[in-house]
DNA sequence: AGGCAGGTGGCCA
DNA sequence: TGGCCACCTGCC
């Protein structure tokens, strides 16, 4: 059910700009967030309903609208990172040896890395191969709808991979997912085999975490960088993609590179929280295409 | 209206 | 290793 009013509001305390907002939301980290007309926010992971609102000054309040969540303030603080000091992560990037990170820094100050669900993440990122982000949400959405569990009126949770399995690849493919439905099916069929595995992984080393993903059909480097990235907190991930390959080649001048040299030189240019400054780097692209 | 899109896996030199 | 291609479908 929904409350209204909503329980416990969490303050942010950074300030937002609309197109910060946005940039968090909505600029390919996750694809359960909609801008409603009034303007503010909503979304959603595992039984969670959030909702967030930004008012003039650029303080952005957010609060759950759905009951019988335990740890509020905790469910949310772990969502959008708030146990993180961002500003001194920030820092930490070579921002002062490099004047593009440093733009994109600027255009972007408060960005941050979220960590969402890690099962949750794995699905929406095996949705993503050659799909825009409305296109991922799109197919998110009808997963959701479709062999998700309805949480409140009109608001379903994504699939659990338990149900998944379920599944058949046929049924799958009226979500929309095209060659996708293949790769969910059989990472979905592996899971129920194992169904501890995912826990085991997300709490892993990187690198091992990395390769124990790379098993599944369907996550590639890629995939694999986005999910522990953005669903596991590991920000030393740094998933390149042809957003990032374009940066590489256009702003750092790599234009007699392969693919793999220039995600190696980006792996060690950026360092320990490369996957941080691939996000600044992402959203300064896409926004300036 | 048709090409193209936040990749991956398989096959061939 | 490194490059090329099929794989589905809906949206601009």
């Amino acid at each position: 059910m929904l409350i209204d009013p909503p329980n416990q509001k969490v303050l942010f305390e950074d300030s937002f700009t609309e197109a910060d907002l946005a940039e968090l939301l909505d600029g390919g980290q996750a694809f359960r967030w909609n801008r409603q007309k009034d303007g503010s926010w909503l979304g959603q992971w595992s039984r969670s309903i959030c909702r967030i609102e930004r008012s003039s000054d650029g303080k952005a309040a957010c609060s759950l609208l759905t009951e019988n969540i335990k740890d509020v303030r905790n469910t949310i603080r772990t969502y959008f990172g708030l146990d993180r000091n961002w500003r001194d992560l920030r820092d930490q990037l070579p921002w002062r040896s490099d004047n593009h990170l440093a733009q994109c820094i600027d255009t972007f100050p408060s960005l941050r890395i979220l960590r969402q669900p890690f099962g949750e993440t794995l699905l929406c990122f095996l949705c993503s191969a050659t799909k825009q982000i409305v296109q991922i949400k799109q197919m998110c959405e009808n997963l959701a709808r479709t062999f998700g569990t309805e949480i409140a009126p009109g608001f379903y949770a994504l699939p659990s991979w338990k149900q998944l399995a379920a599944v058949s690849e046929e049924d799958l493919r009226t979500c929309g997912l095209g060659f996708r439905a293949r790769y969910i099916h059989a990472t979905a069929r592996i899971i129920a085999k194992n169904p501890g595995c995912l826990d085991e992984i997300e709490n892993l080393p990187y690198p091992e975490a990395r390769r124990r993903l790379m098993e599944f059909p369907g996550v590639g480097e890629k995939v694999a960088d986005c999910v522990l990235l953005f669903g596991a907190g590991k920000l030393e991930a740094f998933p390149v993609d042809v957003w990032i390959l374009r940066v590489m080649k256009d702003r750092y001048h790599l234009d007699r590179w392969s693919n793999s040299q220039i995600a190696h030189f980006g792996r060690i240019h950026f360092g320990a929280l490369a996957g941080f400054a691939q996000q600044f780097l992402f959203s300064f692209e896409r926004r300036t295409a």
